[in-house]
DNA sequence: AAAATAAAGCAACAATGTTGCGATTGTGTA
DNA sequence: TACACAATCGCAACATTGTTGCTTTATTTT
């Protein structure tokens, strides 16, 4: 089987997760990197550590990626239905972890994976509003 | 006030989002225009009917976008809550007017809009299958 | 018909992600 | 502990997607 490493670099991203308390964008790990490895590494890091269901990919309505640590205790099937919330004003991006979605499928679809962000003003924001 | 105005390339995007079923990407709609309009222009226009409320888009795992007509009655507070569904067989992205998620959220968030994408097999791809 | 305004074209740029390949490194095993 | 070798990295090059500024063209309004 193939063997994955323990590299400086993703030590370095996994810290950075840990430490965060929103989502984050390649960009935003990038900087907060201070050039420990190269961008493309950054992408093969993030790619391995899906694959290896460690972190977890949200997109928003606005085309932005960003990915966040998985804290759900490791099950056979690694599913991640919870919520994502984006913040129009500070777009922060947080998991949601309580909140599930239930819907009705029609028939003769397979569903796999789920997507579900809300946008809006979060809680910091929308107390700072007017 | 701004008005709008009918252009061709308005009018030719238009007919091509009245003739598909499913969403299509600013790359599909610019294979069907044959060089109608500009590329930059097809993104100007695409921009101007999300504006008006006669299309919506939508945003998959992926990071593709796409975009798809408004097929709900014209109310004065437009809301996309329905779900979409994107096959990961082939890519067709489909809005699933019917199904409507039900949520409960937490405190001091102020919900605007959500994105709700659904991905595995449509059921063309279902029954093709093994 | 002339003025005002919306939209289009074009070029240039920015952001984000991907690929190929030679060099480097982490780690199980001798 | 040293070695072998697959896994990872760096770098350069490229692709795709979306944006911006400015000039020109088309459509409305007066
Ligand atoms: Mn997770
Ligand atoms: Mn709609
Ligand atoms: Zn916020
Ligand atoms: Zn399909």
């Amino acid at each position: 089987m193939k063997t994955t490493r323990n590299t400086p670099a993703k030590t370095a991203i996994l810290e950075i997760f840990e430490k965060s308390k929103t989502a984050l964008s390649h960009t935003e790990i990038q900087k907060q990197l201070n050039d420990v490895c190269d961008r493309v590494t950054i992408y093969r890091i993030l790619d391995r550590l899906m694959n290896d269901d460690i972190i977890h990919k949200i997109s928003n309505l606005d085309g932005t990626v960003k990915y966040a640590k998985c804290n759900h205790s490791h099950q056979r099937v690694h599913i991640h239905n919870h919520a994502h919330f984006s913040c129009e004003n500070c777009n922060e991006i947080t998991c949601l972890e309580n909140v599930k979605p239930s819907y009705i499928m029609p028939h003769n679809y397979k569903v796999k994976e789920i997507n579900f962000t809300l946008s809006g003003l979060c809680p910091k924001c929308l107390n700072s509003d007017i």
